[in-house]
DNA sequence: GACCGGTATTGATCCACATCAAGCGCCCTA
DNA sequence: TAGGGCGCTTGATGTGGATCAATACCGGTC
């Protein structure tokens, strides 16, 4: 939609992609990369507070973040919503729309971001020839219904506290997968995202902060964040932050 | 387990089984169907209480209800649990272990039940062979997402009578799809159990059924439930049920 | 038929978070 | 550099559901 297509053709390749050990490729061979190189043709870029798609589009592809970051929001029918996760470079937007061909969630950017289009017909047909990324599919999304476990549970158990220590722990973690400082880091979301997430009001969530910061365990500037003790908030989560088994 | 393996296999075939029309074989066609027997070389029976699996179990196979009724469990490491679903014949179980080679929940039979074992290789191998399969397969997937997100919806903005308004529903339309009754019923789960599911305690789950047989809504004596007035339920979880988009 | 333990109902009280409200600070634009 | 607006913080008050507690019910067993 931007660069020249070429040049952008050019550059589309999951073997040469710097997020190969994040995104569907992991754990491939160089050659089993090479394959998936066929995989994706498309990139697309996304700017701050646009959709990538929205709930009722038709479903055609999934998306591999390439840089960026997006948070998916559900809705019901009588107006309200609420944020279903964040997501970022590495991950895949889209899964929710295989089962009736339809998307049931927005895919909204939280700042300006690329997706590589990975058309679906093309990645089943490509798994059936590929076991490798046939298998590595299907774990990607048996880890996003584990993932959603864990939300249930953070939603139906835990306090306030609790909620926001967990979900800074796996910010923290996420980054650090990325190379980024598990430490410090830029919320890319507002208080009234992170309270939609997490079941709360932006008044409560603004208010735990507070306590972070008055325990010494995070000092917080607007948007940014600096764990200073991970072993507390881990402790506040009730031990191994959500460590379950 | 039980019964003579030379019987239990003659029964054992897809292609036969009355549930068809709900499990994995869903649209598919006579041909198709004798395909899919080779799936499915295993049953087993569970007792009302006993596992199915465990968190941590070694993840082999997939299970599909053949007949009776369970709950899956997720706990925290600090001892917490909650109950992340209740799953009915046709419906798969086992999903969450796929993505790391061991299971994230419990799965606990309500009443005494039968299930087919799926051993997961061969449905992969299958699958690769069989795109109808392959393509239902991630379709059961992706609608597990897409109803966690309902879960994690119910959990985070709905007040504690939307949430049980919602579950009654949800068992009545599931229940519909069996051909048994959409209005009368018998919960196979506890009021514990009930609230673990939606975030509640076991009193507020009482005092909502009670509302409900007040307002005129439905009929509760324990476990038996008779709903008298679908339309008024609809309407306490904000119209059309959980219709998004 | 009587007993028993697990399950359910109902009432009284408490508390975590929501709600309402006011003011502040940062960023963006002109 | 000034102005405006959105996002954030903080305080005061309200409330839905949790908690504590007592009693009732039901299904199973002897």
């Amino acid at each position: 939609m931007n660069a020249p297509l070429s040049l952008a053709h050019l550059k589309i390749a999951c073997s040469t992609c710097n997020l190969r050990e994040l995104c569907l490729p992991v754990g491939m061979t160089r050659d089993e990369l090479e394959t998936l190189d066929q995989l994706v043709y498309t990139r697309r870029r996304i700017k701050r507070g646009e959709s990538l798609f929205r709930c009722g589009d038709a479903f055609q592809s999934l998306y591999a973040i390439r840089s960026g970051f997006f948070k998916s929001r559900v809705a019901t029918a009588d107006g309200r919503d609420q944020v279903s996760g964040f997501q970022m470079a590495g991950e895949l937007l889209g899964i929710d729309g295989i089962g009736s061909d339809a998307h049931h969630c927005d895919a909204v950017a939280l700042e300006d971001s690329e997706v590589c289009a990975i058309p679906y017909a093309r990645l089943e047909e490509l798994s059936r020839n590929f076991p490798p990324l046939q298998h590595h599919f299907h774990k990607v999304m048996s880890r996003e219904i584990v993932r959603d476990h864990g939300v249930m549970l953070l939603l139906g158990s835990m306090r306030a506290e609790e909620r926001l220590a967990a979900f800074l722990l796996n910010l923290s973690q996420r980054f650090t997968a990325r190379g980024f400082s598990a430490s410090e880091f830029i919320l890319r979301m507002t208080r009234e995202e992170i309270g939609s997430y997490l079941g709360l009001k932006l008044e409560t969530v603004s208010r735990a902060f507070s306590k972070f910061q008055d325990d010494g365990l995070v000092s917080v500037q607007q948007k940014h964040i600096r764990i200073a003790d991970i072993a507390g908030l881990k402790k506040l989560t009730g031990q191994g932050a959500q460590a379950n088994c």
